[in-house]
DNA sequence: ATAAATAATGTAAGCGCTTTCATATAGCCT
DNA sequence: AGGCTATATGAAAGCGCTTACATTATTTAT
């Protein structure tokens, strides 16, 4: 490997008024070209064009951004591009916002709120134009900092209609509820759960709550030693499941925070010798691709993360546009039935 | 859902001049005391520093970038965020630039080289002070403009001495060969391989050619119809995998381009009731979580995708400080033996 | 103390665009 | 053709910072 002194000399870059030079325009011209073709007429706006081509112009965003108060770019902080799920949402918000000419910035916070704090500053610093956050849980400084800096925002993955926040989302909770009636339909009593971690996020809380709606409807609930809480992760699905398991009695279903939470559960039962869903039925959300390919197969709750990304998108670009949006937009969460879940006791 | 007009109006925002008339020193001062605070002294840098507070000051970085012709973003193309390895390496890679004070770019482009042009170019016009790309694959233009307009970048994920970019990556050809000359010495002869898609794709290239190279070493090589190629994904592994056991012979072991078609691989041998290894043997690449977890654990090589972002980051920060880098720099990749390997012939 | 050297500060000129406003040109109607 | 309107164009003023340079304040050395 050789070391070496790279001198990086940023190149003495071509700017409008070398184009408006060489094509004997005004640099206004130009800019008209550049933003709106059709607002300068043909045989100039050829001159121009060729210019363009001709010296390789390429626009300088800062400067365009500082003359007109607006910069093409986006910001999104997330928790963390570990976790699949998010990844997708990201990279459909991603692609639309390209689409709609914006360039997305991004930033994550792996579920620690001051650390997200000083990312959204950093993102404001640049002058995103809009924000995309995921849920509601937020230091209120970032609220009061957004809407102070009057930068439009939009909380994805979560909905509420109580919240007073912009949001396209689904609802965690009602989401959670419909998947504890159906296993409750099919005849589970004893519920136990591996949620996500809690603290700081209203997702996850949401599903929590979910679940105990339903249960408290019926006069059940999750007993105290049912109920743990773990990272998104395989690993710690997995010994959360193995602790869980070895108590008695055991519970009939495990419903999981995630799909990743689940397949660890899945996983230890398989080298526990503990059958699924004939001993354990298990349940988790997302509907990551690999939930379908599990064997068996995973009951789990379909999050719509593209289209939410893609309808984020929307909505950001034509409010900062300013048409009217959808201030709370809610998706469709799909209950999908498979092979982890079958009536209790059955073998 | 209520659907509203929402009048976003970008407050009119604190300037580095209004701090300056508050703390009553000049703009000079203030942008000192913002970018270096020891460079002004201790009793007027409180002054400052105070008015900066109590006008919730937040420095705009177009003019910012503008005036100091630094953006503090850099720029990153992948070609998704739906492969997890490459969203933990974007992870890292954006950890690390924030801690240096750099904002994250981030655009995709699906495997397609004519739209990563295309975001290539969306970046270079936000003027980003460096760029990751994947791999050495990109179109001619790409190293052009990027040389033309001085941004410095750096290949990762791959790593080639006869290359002339900078880069910080794993030598994917050798991970290969090492990978073949074990299973070549617990006595595999009839090598398959479920690759990545090659075509404008040197990682995958460089895998195969990695495999061909102990193969042919020996005097074999893999069978034109023991050679298929498929998207990322477990679905496209798995009916590859069945389309190449239903041939015969059927191979010892199929050597797989990722971890992911590994999967799709192992789960199709479960329904066909091939048993691993003992039956077929298979190996995957990248070491996913997933990899360690699945029954059988998976045969794979590790990519050290955190260590290339962290790095990545490096480089491209210290190249931007006119500090000396190590400019071919190559990380390793482990040889991580599993239970989805084992000699051929054994039950 | 005083001069010389050093450090801190202010002044003002940009950075490369967009956009208002005034002016020039083209298109239209009679 | 001539006048009127609609449309293109150019001149120039910023946008909010950084930074070279000139100036002033503070140290340090003598």
């Amino acid at each position: 490997m050789k070391r070496t002194r790279l001198h990086h000399k940023r190149q003495s870059n071509q700017t409008l008024a070398d184009i408006a030079k060489a094509a004997s325009v005004s640099t206004a011209t130009v800019s008209r070209f550049l933003n709106n073709p059709d607002s300068v007429r043909p045989e100039r706006a050829e001159r121009v064009r060729r210019a363009v081509a001709e010296m390789g112009y390429v626009p300088n965003g800062a400067a365009r951004a500082l003359a007109s108060q607006r910069s093409m770019t986006m910001g999104a902080v997330i928790p963390t591009l570990d976790n699949a799920i998010f990844a997708t949402g990201i990279e459909a918000f991603q692609r639309r916002l390209y689409e709609s000419g914006y360039t997305l910035l991004l930033a994550s916070f792996n579920f620690d709120l001051e650390e997200e704090v000083r990312q959204i500053a950093a993102l404001m610093e640049r002058r995103v134009d809009g924000m995309l956050l995921i849920g509601f849980d937020h230091r209120p400084e970032v609220y009061a900092k957004l809407d102070a800096m009057g930068v439009p925002y939009v909380c994805s993955w979560a909905f509420g209609l109580d919240q007073k926040s912009p949001c396209v989302g689904f609802d965690n909770r009602d989401a959670m509820r419909r998947l504890t009636t159906y296993l409750m339909e099919i005849g589970h009593r004893r519920f136990a759960m591996l949620a996500g971690e809690t603290a700081h996020n209203d997702r996850a809380r949401d599903r929590v709550l979910g679940v105990r709606d339903v249960l408290k409807s019926k006069g059940l609930d999750i007993e105290a030693d049912a109920y743990r809480e773990c990272a998104y992760s395989i690993r710690a699905g997995r010994l959360a499941m193995r602790a869980l398991m070895e108590q008695s009695p055991r519970p009939t279903v495990v419903m999981c925070g995630n799909d990743v939470i689940a397949f660890g559960a899945l996983l230890e039962c398989q080298s526990m010798a503990i059958h699924v869903p004939g001993d354990v039925s298990i349940t988790g959300f997302d509907d990551l691709p690999l939930a379908s390919n599990l064997q068996p197969a995973l009951t789990t709750l379909r999050v719509p993360a593209t289209a939410m990304g893609l309808r984020a998108s929307d909505h950001l670009v034509s409010r900062i546009a300013g048409n009217s949006v959808i201030l709370q937009e809610k998706l469709d969460v799909e209950l999908i039935i498979r092979e982890t879940t079958a009536p209790p006791g059955r073998v």
